[in-house]
DNA sequence: ACAATAATAGGAATTATTACTATTTATAAT
DNA sequence: ATTATAAATAGTAATAATTCCTATTATTGT
């Protein structure tokens, strides 16, 4: 993978923040920085940075979303505000029990609470 | 709800497989039954069924999929032929633990093991 | 049977994403 | 340093999944 001073700057946006953005917010992130960048390079620079495993990619329902920490982790999803939240619910041993007790190889196990956050306490 | 002879169609076909089929696969079975239906109603429908849980809605990847199986359950993702498994991980105590273990009023809990599936073995 | 209104067909619109192509840029070889 | 190469890019078109819109149709209570 050749250097790119654009991909650079993609994946600076990508660790700067916990929110777990979507490509179109990276794009618009990244526009004022370098303004003649184009949507389609913000996709194929975070597929890369995702084959690279120097990011993660996240499906939160329609959507693709993408995160910066690839330690083992789970997500809760605020189903009134959409925030999603890192977790770590497993330690690792668990994580690789749960592996081994179906007739499958496992790679990852992805996990996803669907709730209400703190924010919407009445 | 308006009792519908459609919607009656394609909650049949939604729970007559463990495919977890998508809204297109359902359009293309529910079609041979009812020729002049079009794809808006299987999707509104399929809503309208989800919301009197009727059926689940699953998201995989970037593509929503439907499952009859209302019963608190998981799924391995087969990363080679995309195959989605059903499994029981978890009984309903450990997820309730889990739901309580944050300041987070949970009502669901989502896991999907990727990996690769029986029908690969080499 | 009729009125009220939910459901529908068919197509347009939207959203997220990928594909295409001429041009630009990084970098390795000269 | 110049040049050759192939990767990266902009800009746009295309695609895929889904939702929206509107005139028409079907269900159901009266």
């Amino acid at each position: 993978m050749r250097y790119s001073h654009k991909r650079e700057a993609i994946q600076e946006i990508v660790y700067s923040t916990n929110s777990h953005p979507t490509a179109d917010w990276i794009f618009q992130k990244v526009k004022v920085k370098i303004p003649n960048i184009s949507l389609g390079t913000v996709y194929r620079n975070l597929k890369q940075l995702d084959d690279a495993q120097l990011i993660n990619t996240i499906y939160d329902g329609n959507i693709a979303r993408y995160d910066w920490n690839r330690e083992p982790h789970d997500h809760l999803k605020c189903k009134i505000c959409g925030d999603l939240i890192d977790v770590q619910l497993f330690d690792e041993q668990i994580r690789n029990t749960i592996k081994k007790q179906y007739k499958f190889e496992a790679d990852d196990v992805l996990m996803t609470i669907i709730g209400t956050c703190h924010k919407h306490n009445k």
